[in-house]
DNA sequence: ATGACTTTCACCGAAAGA
């Protein structure tokens, strides 16, 4: 089984590009993020053409989440994270495809920091971790796949000094994100690949993607009975590369 | 310190992204 995560910045502008990847790539399930398209204009009809069944929460403009299935429909189990008071925001979805529980989030991005914005991505990260937790509890197949806004280590940038004032690089996301790591989970790009610097984000600016200027922020998180059975892990890389591609590339694991 | 690039909405500039 092949799961993805993939930010596409815009699903309807980026429309030919993700019908490309999805025949190319093939995952069973794919997990998008920043759809940025209220629930209305969320492109069904071409998904259900490539052969995908789908659910999503939507936003106007901005935010949203979505996951996709080849030749099924993803069972809904929530649509937003838990907790939340006055969360107006879509970044989180939960389904579950075949027998495993998937998670499609976008973490805040938080900047600047510090400000509202970098206080709402560490409350965000908090009830995400609590949710994380109670999620291993249910001792099920889980995989929480999505755009992290983490950079977890130095090991995961081209370069820090660009980014030193960056929410991304902070104390307090990496220590969220490692305390997620710490309650049992795998990362699966990192436990594939310990040895070589994998990015998943080029920003648009400063010819940073012909530089190869990258963050490694997009992850697929596993519960451990599914860390167990993993057998390859990757970023589509090309697909950074192409006309009119999003800033992120698709991350995907396969399972066996 | 700022802006560079891109998307969205909506009306050609602003907001947000990371």
């Amino acid at each position: 089984m092949k799961i993805a995560t993939y930010n596409v910045n815009g699903i309807n502008g980026r429309l030919p590009r993700l019908l490309e990847w999805l025949e190319e790539s093939q995952p069973d399930i794919a997990c998008l993020q920043e759809i940025k398209t209220s629930n209305e204009t969320f492109p069904l009809e071409a998904i259900h053409g490539a052969g995908y069944g789908a659910i999503w929460s939507g936003q106007k403009s901005y935010n949203g989440v979505a996951i996709l299935a080849r030749d099924a429909t993803p069972v809904e189990r929530l649509r937003e994270l838990p907790g939340g008071v006055d969360d107006t925001h879509s970044r989180y979805i939960e389904a579950e495809v075949d027998g495993v529980v998937v998670a499609s989030l976008y973490l805040p991005n938080g900047n600047p920091q510090p400000g509202p914005r970098f206080d709402y991505k560490l409350a965000w990260f908090e009830r995400f971790n609590q949710h994380a937790k109670s999620l291993l509890k249910e001792k099920r197949p889980v995989v929480l796949a999505g755009d992290y806004n983490v950079v977890p280590t130095d090991f995961d940038i081209y370069d820090t000094r660009s980014w030193l004032n960056d929410a991304l690089l902070q104390p307090e996301s990496r220590a969220a994100y490692a305390a997620l790591l710490k309650q049992g989970w795998t990362d699966a790009i990192r436990a594939k690949h310990p040895d070589e610097r994998i990015y998943t984000f080029w920003d648009y600016l400063r010819n940073r993607w012909p530089r190869n200027a990258g963050l490694r922020i997009d992850h697929l998180l596993l519960s451990p009975d599914l860390a167990a059975h993993l057998v390859d892990a990757n970023v589509d890389r090309e697909q950074r590369g192409k006309e009119k591609a999003s800033d992120h590339a698709p991350t995907w694991v396969v399972l066996g």
